[in-house]
DNA sequence: ATGATAATGAACAAAGTGTTCAGTTATGAT
DNA sequence: ATCATAACTGAACACTTTGTTCATTATCAT
């Protein structure tokens, strides 16, 4: 990719980072955007159609991070049996979370979470779709995938505005309330 | 109230969720909104500052009824003892969502039902917070009652997406993985 | 060096918002 | 039945934001 182009990506991810800081999602505009970044307007519409699916891209970006292992795993096959854990899966995931915070934290404190949220419940199903297999019980399996799937996304937000907790720790709390031995 | 006062409202209430059956929340403009309840444009802003005050007065409408028991019980302090069931609390709180249901279908259906679970959380929590002081943990009861709330406000998510079941059913569901006796 | 690609920014049309105001109509109290 | 009051009307207005276009300039890769 033409280092120009690289450049205006990076720069206006930074510039949306910033603003999400001082600012609302809803409440940021196109303009701001292209002020913060100090770019011309159409170059901002020649990369992003819309502020939405910059913040989609962004959220692809902290995702391909995030789930690097697992999209690795679904790529070879490799589930091996006693290797594939959910505990350590789940910490693993909690530990990538961590070192993209900085993002996720500004995304969160807005509107902008939702979509954020969204996105990452999507994730989040495949993670959880196999291990519900396992289980036995006579509540719906979509009753349960769901709620799991939420359950940890909600943990994830909550952890995000109290960030004094380890991944261990916010680990242990989430296996706290689950069916999972 | 006027009588022309409550007809303006009720019809810009109606306008609001048949457009919500056919459109996204953010592309309800309104001039939609107008249109559909066949009223003057400075009408509809004596009456609402904003598309989003229109949602959050529609949000309290549908709180004010599921809820009404909670609210009396909350003014005459009538907790008592026996009387006090968080199941059949929770129970009842589903049957007066069920009788919502069509409003509250549409308003989930899309952007809107963030706001609608942002409101819904805040109601839940007055009636999870009492119930975990009995509970005694070593988790943080600040984790564990948004883990309750949440797991219930996505519970209904879920519901008015599968309504072919019972409030009953339903409340089995979501006691199935809570930590109440 | 040079042809290709990207960035610029001014200008534009379109859509939506929220306000104002002079004129009309319904309401409810007497 | 009358009438002052309060609510509704809708056109007009200024303003903000969006997304596109295009001629010009700068940067890139080779």
């Amino acid at each position: 990719m033409d280092r120009r182009q690289q450049k205006t990506r990076q720069a206006v991810f930074d510039a949306f980072a910033r603003l999400l800081e001082r600012k609302n999602y809803t409440n940021i505009t196109v303009q701001d955007i292209i002020d913060e970044a100090n770019i011309g307007r159409s170059t901002f519409y020649a990369h992003f159609e819309t502020k939405d699916e910059l913040l989609k891209t962004l959220c692809s970006e902290i995702f391909d991070h995030v789930f690097a292992e697992e999209i690795y795993r679904e790529k070879t096959h490799d589930f091996s049996k006693n290797g594939h854990n959910i505990k350590a899966e789940i910490t693993h995931i909690l530990y990538h979370l961590q070192e993209s915070s900085r993002y996720i934290k500004r995304i969160l404190s807005c509107e902008s979470g939702e979509m954020f949220m969204r996105y990452f419940k999507e994730r989040m199903t495949l993670v959880f779709d196999g291990e519900l297999e396992k289980q036995k019980s006579d509540i719906p399996k979509e009753y349960m995938l769901n709620h799991m799937v939420c359950d940890f996304a909600e943990t994830v937000r909550w952890w995000m505005k109290n960030d004094y907790y380890s991944p261990e720790e916010i680990s242990r709390f989430f296996f706290s309330t689950t069916p999972f031995a």
